[in-house]
DNA sequence: AATATTGAAACATCTGATGTTTTAATATTT
DNA sequence: AAATATTAAAACATCAGATGTTTCAATATT
C-alpha cells in the first residue's frame, strides 16, 4: 500500500466560498478591480446565509485578494496583492521560526553582491543622483533613528529594483525588513550609522566606475560590517546572538 | 512641509480584535496550543457581538497563527504558521506580479550554487544516501510526472536543509513549487528527465568528493540546463517566455 | 454657482434561535 | 469485568432578521 491519506477538515461554508473566489481568481475568471456582487446577492446566490458570505469575505481580505468599502458604490473589489500584506505573512511565519542572525546575513551575501554586479551594468545617471540624494539625507538626520531605518531600507532596495527581478526585490526587501526591526531593539550608536554612510558610498562609487567586481565586494564587506555591529551592540533586556534573539536569562 | 500622511481605514472590530490578539503572540504573551476563550466568552469580554469576533477568528485562522476545532472540547488554539499558509501567501502576491522564468533562474543561480558549497562541508553520509535514493527513485518512475515533481523538489529542498538555513529553505522551496507548476502545463520529454537526473548525479558526487567548487559549478549548469529546456518546450496554448507565461495570442 | 439636504445602497453590528460535532460520562450488554 | 451503546453537554456552524453607519449621488436651497 504505502499510501499517506490527508486528514481532510471538513468543510466549513466560508472556506468553500473563499477557496472557490480564490480559484477564480488565479483563473483569471476574476480581474483586479472586479466587483463581487453584495452580500446579500451573492449570498442568496450562493444560498447561504449572510454571516457565512461575509466570513467568506473576511478571509480573502487577510489574504490581501479583497478589498471591501462601505458606504453607497462600495462592495467587494478584487485587488492586487500587495507588499504589505505578504510581509506581514513572512513576519507571523519566521516569528516562529526564529532565523537568527546568521542566517540573515548569509542570505544577503549571496544576493546583494550578485545584485549590485547586475547594477554596474544597468544602472542609469538617475539612479546614482537617487542614490546620493538617499546618502546626503541619511548623514543629515541628526537623530531621526526610523526615519534612517527607511532610507537604509530605500538604498538597498532601489539597487535591486535596479535589476528588475521582482522575487529579489520582494525578499531583500523583507530581509531589511526584519533586520531594522531588531535594530529599532538595540542600541545602535553614532559610529555604527556613520560606518553605513561610509559603505553605501564606496558602492555608490563602484557602481559610478561601473566596477562590478569592486562594487560587488563594497557589498559583501557592508553586509559583514552590519552583521558585525549588530552582534557587538547590547540592550537591556534583549540579547542579540548569531543564533537569534534571546531574552536575558533566557537560554540557547 | 512634504509630509504624506497614511490613508486611515476606520477601524472594524474584527480587525481590531484580530489585531490585539495578533499583537499578543508576536509579544509572546500567547503561546503556541493556548486556547482562547470561547465566542461567547470572548465576545462578552470585549463587549462586542458573537459575530463580530467570529470574524476576528476567521481572520486569524486565515494568517495560519490559529486552529478552530469544533465539539466539546474544541475551541481556538494559538498554532505555528506551517509552510503552507505562507507558500499560498506567496503564489497569491507572484500571481499578480508575474516573474519570468528569468527572474526564478537568475535567484536560483544566484542561491543554490552558494548552498552546495555549504553542503560540500557538512554533508553528512546519512544525507548522501538520502540523495543518492531520490535520484534512484527518479530514474525508476516510468511517468508519474507528478510524483517526479515531488522528488526534484524535495532534492533541492534537501541541500538547502544541509545548511540549516531555514530563510534559504523557505524561498528555494517556494520557487521550486513555483517553478513545478509551470512544469505541469509543460510538456516535458523523456530526454529532459534524464538530463536532470545526470545532473543530480553530478551534484551528488562532487558532494561526495566534497569539492564545494566543482559541486557550485555542477549546480549552476544545472539552473541553466532546467531553463533551456523549459524554454525549449511548448504546450498547447501557454508559451513559455523568458518574461512570463503568455496564452497563445495574448501580447507582450 | 456654491452649498446644504436628503435618500438609497451597501457594509457593520447585534440578537437570539437552531443545527452539528465532538468528547466524556453513563448505562447497557456480553 | 470488559466491551459496546447511549446520552448529555460544550463549543463551533449556520441562519434569519433587525438596526446602525458610511458613503455618494441626486436634489433642493441659498
Amino acid at each position: 500500500m504505502g499510501f499517506k491519506f490527508e486528514t481532510v477538515k471538513a468543510s466549513r461554508i466560508s472556506e468553500n466560498i473563499a477557496g472557490q473566489i480564490r480559484e477564480a481568481i488565479l483563473n483569471g475568471e476574476l480581474k483586479i478591480g472586479d466587483q463581487l456582487p453584495s452580500e446579500k446577492d451573492f449570498a442568496n446566490h450562493f444560498g447561504v446565509s449572510k454571516s457565512s458570505l461575509r466570513e467568506a469575505y473576511r478571509v480573502l481580505e487577510a489574504y490581501g485578494l479583497l478589498e471591501i468599502r462601505q458606504g453607497m458604490s462600495g462592495g467587494a473589489f478584487i485587488k492586487e496583492v500587495d507588499l504589505t500584506t505578504i510581509k506581514d505573512s513572512l513576519v507571523n511565519y519566521f516569528f516562529f521560526k526564529n532565523p537568527g542572525l546568521r542566517d540573515y546575513t548569509e542570505i544577503r551575501t549571496f544576493l546583494e553582491p550578485q545584485v549590485v554586479r547586475i547594477c554596474a551594468e544597468k544602472i542609469t545617471a538617475k539612479d546614482i543622483e537617487y542614490l546620493e540624494n538617499n546618502i546626503l539625507a541619511m548623514e543629515q538626520e541628526p537623530d531621526g533613528k526610523n526615519f534612517i531605518s527607511d532610507l537604509d531600507i530605500a538604498f538597498h532596495k532601489k539597487l535591486v529594483d535596479i535589476t528588475g527581478n521582482k522575487i529579489i526585490s520582494l525578499i531583500v526587501e523583507t530581509i531589511q525588513t526584519a533586520l531594522i526591526n531588531i535594530k529599532r531593539i538595540v542600541h545602535t550608536d553614532e559610529q555604527f550609522l556613520k560606518k553605513v554612510c561610509d559603505d553605501h558610498k564606496m558602492i555608490v562609487a563602484a557602481l559610478k566606475e561601473r566596477d562590478p567586481e569592486k562594487a560587488s565586494i563594497a557589498m559583501l564587506d557592508h553586509i559583514n560590517e552590519v552583521e558585525r555591529g549588530m552582534l557587538a551592540s547590547k540592550s537591556g533586556t534583549i540579547i542579540i546572538t548569531e543564533k537569534g534573539l534571546l531574552k536575558q536569562g533566557q537560554e540557547s
